[in-house]
DNA sequence: GCTATCGCACAAAACGTTTTAGTAAAAGGT
DNA sequence: ACCTTTTACTAAAACGTTTTGTGCGATAGC
């Protein structure tokens, strides 16, 4: 029996009568035969795996842009989707390294975690015409529609609408300085909102890796400057609302009797923190999936979707308690 | 020129003239020529990628037996490790699964997390003669020494001492159900501890994947039962112990005053409980940098060192205060 | 001046598949 | 009975490297 034959058979392929599949199908069972990776892959011109890139993974524990849990979250269902699909994902902590593995230019396709303005990576990539999904759209490439993640805008109006509801009507923003589409557009939400109401809208900008220092130190500022003070605090960050409840506790400033307080993404963080804090969970399983299906989809050569939205979910907790 | 010139120039390998090999090295710079990474692991027998198995990564959020945060630092400072190495990292949900990628076969080697006794998916590994390391001792293979990961006696022996400079006299475990060497070894090093100093051992076990209702149960049975109430908890999960503080707080046992509590391993929710929970550091990145440096000496035939040991480190925290 | 030795470059084989282009034999159509 | 189509299988090419072995001119040894 040739080769050709037992490929064919194994690969559903060719013209081969039934009684011979069979009988390659019960000897590959027996001998336990798989094809071998890369012989298959150079000859099909496929890795059979997934890169996933979201950024500072070796600086983890200083930074990371949307909090520890998220990431576990997200690599973890994005590994099962590929496994679903049979395919690996790797990790690949740094894109822009110059020695970078041998492996992750063998990849088929890219995820690429929540892109700054005219990213590096992203640019990269497209230039090497490799497959690329990202989570979040990259601000400075409004043509680019091949991403997944939630519609900021929406999200953002929902949350404001929330703390409105339960009485606030002078909110402060405290967003990151990362200039991604998560903190643009979710800022730029903000101000409409604020716009449509005759609320004076104010903004501080603190750094993602600032953590919950950063946190305490906006809230400092908000809470005992010269204007008046805020009744209700939307940070993007988790980290920056567990350092906003620590600061008002210090100053004595009740949540949510005196100050309703509310976070853009879910962490441990707000979960765990005395009040709880009302928190968008930005999904990060379902993103995951979505993204790896969009991505495979586009190695398939299926005609895709545009953007595929994600709606996070509103998990309301006693920090904006009425 | 020949590709076999190319070929020797770029690696290093043949007999050319410093002439040529730095001919080719300007060209392969100019047109940013990559080796095709399956053609060469094709022939070289090697894939440049490593696998990355910690088990139920599908089940995350539900059920890890050390932590979230555990993991992300583990993963994250794995790949670092590998990349440095010029390898790639694959996560591999379960090994366990049938339909594995054809791309987990192809990987050069396995790091494989927490090995229960007689683990399947090293058996499985072994058998295949895939190279592998452990993060612990699989209790089931003595004889198997390739594994990294702290030593369990010394470092309960160092938290028992911890808590009894601290007054304590009775002190209780906590301890998981999972039967792999973290448990075991745990376990024995309390009661062989408790013998020396005369103390009547009192182990629980709460499956991991309890969490801090675990704890919680467990803190009511201990603190509320006819038997003399514990004066220290000791618990394996750092999940477990603060499900165990938010108990005593509702029984109103004070923690650090009527009750001292410590953690065996460390994660968000000891540090960020109130009394923040003292608890041993395992390490994670120091011991996944350490697997994957074991698992390519193995792969490069070096004589591997038997087990090496990654020491924990101990943060006292408000909870064991005098 | 003849033969080893050496330095340099290259042709060809090998890695293990998949795919293309066939070739016989059997079946079908007139 | 002849031509065409279908069926069942296979030889060979291709994928892009690395490695092995070979060739050839130059230098060295005697």
């Amino acid at each position: 029996m040739s080769v050709t034959t037992v490929s064919h058979a194994l690969n559903g392929k060719g013209t081969a009568s039934e009684a011979t599949r069979q009988r390659v199908l019960a000897v590959a069972e027996r001998l336990a035969y798989r094809a071998h990776p890369m012989a298959r892959g150079l000859r099909r011109g496929r890795t059979g795996v997934l890169a996933l890139d979201m950024r500072p993974l070796d600086a983890i524990g200083s930074y990371l842009p949307v909090g520890v849990d998220y990431f576990v979250r997200f690599a973890g269902a994005a590994a099962v989707t590929a496994l679903d699909h049979g395919l690996g994902l790797m990790l690949v902590p740094d894109m822009t390294r110059a020695d970078l593995p041998q492996a992750a230019h063998g990849v088929d396709g890219y995820v690429v975690g929540d892109p700054l303005r005219d990213d590096a990576v992203l640019t990269r990539l497209l230039d090497a015409a490799v497959p690329v999904v990202t989570v979040g759209r990259d601000p400075g490439r409004p043509e680019f529609a091949d991403w997944v993640g939630p519609d900021d805008t929406v999200e953002t109006e929902r949350m404001l609408d929330l703390l409105a509801s339960r009485g606030a009507r002078d909110v402060a923003l405290l967003a990151g300085t990362d200039d991604n589409a998560w903190n643009v557009d979710s800022e730029r939400a903000y101000r409409a909102w604020a716009r449509r109401r005759s609320m004076p809208a104010r903004v501080l900008h603190v750094p993602e890796a600032a953590g919950e220092d950063g946190g305490r130190d906006a809230a400092r500022r908000l809470l005992t400057g010269k204007r008046r003070r805020p009744d209700a605090i939307y940070c993007q960050t988790g980290r920056h609302a567990a350092g906003v409840l620590a600061e008002a506790r210090r100053l004595e400033v009740e949540v949510p009797g005196d100050l309703l307080l509310a976070a853009g993404s879910d962490a441990q963080q707000t979960r765990l923190a005395r009040p709880a804090i009302t928190a968008l969970d930005l999904a990060p399983e379902e993103t995951a999936r979505a993204a790896v299906e969009l991505l495979i989809a586009r190695l398939n050569g299926d005609a895709t979707p545009g953007p595929v939205i994600v709606p996070a979910q509103l998990h309301v907790r006693d920090s904006t308690a009425r």
